[in-house]
DNA sequence: GTTCCTGCAAAGGTTTTGCACCATA
DNA sequence: TATGGTGCAAAACCTTTGCAGGAAC
């Protein structure tokens, strides 16, 4: 089974269990974002849709993506301005960041125990309590450096 | 002189070193931005010059925010959704980043060599050249950890 | 059969743009 | 006076909401 559709069933799974229905346009988006895989945004799931010749109301993919992130299951991400992105959130997944691409606008997902270990210490020193923490690096991705 | 009236005086005499004329609109906006400091956005901006009796074109306050940002007077942070926010920065200012409070909204500037020199060995490790990186902290403020 | 989901259309908030007029240098 | 700044209104963009009808359990 691959990533990807492991997630769907994982997202479907989870829904059941909160007691959500599996209606037509829930599920059709759920299946898209997994077709889509990383970051995701209403406007793209709404476009893959329609080329799928899936019809589903903006509405509806606005609500499911609202409701995949509320639990858990995808992850909002500030990478900039623009549509809200959102990130596939699979069970085993691990905590980290991602590097945004200037030219192409894509975005890599790193981990860095140093960095984890930098905030970790940082958040106890602060007269804040840390809940959660966002690292975005911006340059150009490799690909992008070697093309032009 | 204070800080913050420091900050006008730089932007306009970069304004005007740019080419830029210092307009009513333009001039009024950089003085609004000044007097509130910190975090500001154009609606914040907007309605603080409305309240002091001057009519600035809700245009001319996008324009002006945008340009000063352009200039290297002002940074847009991404600090969650919602409009856009840009933040003053100095001739002297150090590099920061932010924490912001999920009750209150409010953001607190922080600086950590740690967390800089982990960001800096990171990137030489990665496949991309990095050029700028953003951190930001999500928990509770101090003072709304005190109070209800 | 009840409840929830869905699509449509309208409205909401934020930001940009076109254009005629006016102020700055 | 030439250039660029300004205000207004309209549009663009992204997202949410109200509501009537339909599907899931």
């Amino acid at each position: 089974m691959s990533k990807r559709s492991a997630w769907a069933e994982h997202a479907l799974r989870v829904l059941r269990e909160g007691g959500y229905r599996a209606g037509e346009a829930r599920r059709a988006v759920v299946e898209q974002v997994a077709a889509q895989g990383g970051c995701v945004d209403a406007e793209r799931i709404d476009a893959g849709l329609r080329k799928r010749g899936r019809r589903v109301g903006t509405a509806s993919v606005y609500r499911a993506l609202g409701l995949l992130s509320e639990l858990g299951l995808l992850r909002r991400v500030s990478l900039g301005e623009g549509p809200a992105i959102y990130e596939l959130v699979g069970p085993g997944d691990h905590h980290h960041h991602h590097l945004v691409c200037e030219r192409c606008g894509s975005t890599t997902p790193f981990e860095d125990e140093r960095l984890e270990a930098a905030i970790a210490r940082l958040g106890e020193r602060l007269p804040h309590s840390v809940t959660s923490h966002e690292v975005t690096l911006h340059g150009t991705c490799a690909r992008c450096e070697r093309g032009t």
